[in-house]
DNA sequence: AGATCTTTTTATAAAATCTTTATGTCCGAA
DNA sequence: TTCGGACATAAAGATTTTATAAAAAGATCT
């Protein structure tokens, strides 16, 4: 197995260094940037794990470039600063930080919350296709098959089915679901899901009045099953 | 309407009051419980959808409730604790949290902290399954299997179950599974419970009219046994 | 702008679940 | 043995939740 890899974004050389040298010694894979941009291109080319941002950069605001990674990118994002003030806390939790470590820090501390953090956002999709019964999925391409037979979804149906199929076999809530898919606003519109998991049962299921593969969990939410004949 | 729900866990009932009216303040169903015995039984009927856990708790140790937990509840774990020592703490987070705050804290960072675990996290680990003969529970899927099919439970009846399950040979009374399951209003309405045992036993046990795993005590209450040749 | 596709809203039918009622069983005490 | 209390179970009734079609509104594309 891989190691993680971990970008540490921070202007101070010495921090960096001692942060690298910490990092590599517990077996992490670590890639440095000094400045907000360089951290940025960086994540264009290539994505880490798991991002420790360094809130003092002298080129940009570190909320602005914090701001700006979550935008598109997902993975943990953990925040190391001297600002012991809630406001600088609130904010870059609120902006998408995954963490917010004072300096100076404690080793242990932070690796440990290095951990946790990573721990929390292993994906289980590594593998790009999902191959089920009657269908498949590929997430890389955005292809449902049915059948061997390339189906059409929207944007939504497709969005949906793919957060119930990465979650094979879980009971994911009415709230959950609608807050993935349509956003905070939209969290108590269980209607949507009603009309968009009978537009897709219509579209990936055998027999939609007897759905095998988008289950119902009456008063909570709905199961994706990917091979029904082994549930 | 359909708000996020949090549990707190704590001994104090000073802390948790104000918790209690913090969060509630700021739009969280708020869920109490003074111990982690109580901890555990209200996740097993109402699993929130995250967890404040306060580690000075006297019925137990903090971390062995952390642990047990994490055996089957995947949502997020937040620790609070008046130790600042990094033992503790890392402790904590290589047992499962997913935050580490200490006492006093900052109510806005808290809050901030909050909306970050329940914004990001969703992690599907590999969960452990109760086994028992010829039956199985996978608290974190929700999934009830009987002779390794699966079996379709309501709402209220996995609820029942589940809560009888996480206290594995011990006698819960009427009034408390009624509480638990139904809340305070019907703790008195005992035909409810006899009419879910019924369906429970129809649906897990082998012979519905001999009862191994959900015993009557009669008079008193019911009795969950996993695994009835060794009890 | 017009055609087409998608999302949101509305309406209603259908299904699932919960609650209540009715009836029967078991078991210990008088 | 009979009675009463606690329990088991089926089934009817009430309520809640879900399914689905279809119309309205909004986006998108040329």
């Amino acid at each position: 197995m891989n190691k993680p890899s971990i970008l540490v974004i921070d202007d101070e050389h010495q921090i960096r260094k001692l942060l690298t040298i910490t990092l590599q010694s517990n077996n992490y894979n670590v890639l440095e940037a000094s400045t907000g941009k360089e951290g940025i291109n960086s994540v264009s080319t290539h994505p880490p794990d798991l991002i420790l941002l360094d809130l003092g950069l002298p080129d940009e605001n570190g909320h602005a470039i914090l701001t700006h990674l979550r935008e598109w990118f997902s993975n943990p994002i953990m925040i190391i600063s001297v600002q012991t003030n809630e406001e600088d806390i609130v904010k870059a939790l609120d902006n998408g930080a995954n963490d917010y470590l004072i300096k100076p820090f404690r080793t242990g501390e932070l690796l440990a919350r290095i951990r946790s953090a990573l721990r929390g956002a292993r994906k289980d999709s590594n593998n790009p296709v999902a191959k089920f019964e009657d269908m498949s999925i590929d997430f890389a391409n955005r292809v449902v098959k049915k059948g061997g037979v390339s189906v059409k979804l929207t944007s939504t149906e497709y969005s949906l089915l793919s957060l119930l199929a990465h979650n094979d076999g879980k009971v994911l809530t009415h709230r959950y679901l609608l807050h993935q898919v349509w956003g905070v606003a939209r969290q108590n519109e269980s209607q949507y899901l009603r009309v968009f998991i009978a537009q897709l049962r219509k579209k990936i299921e055998s027999d939609p009045n007897r759905p095998r593969h988008i289950i119902t969990e009456s008063g909570i939410g709905y199961r994706f099953i990917g091979n029904p004949s082994t549930f």
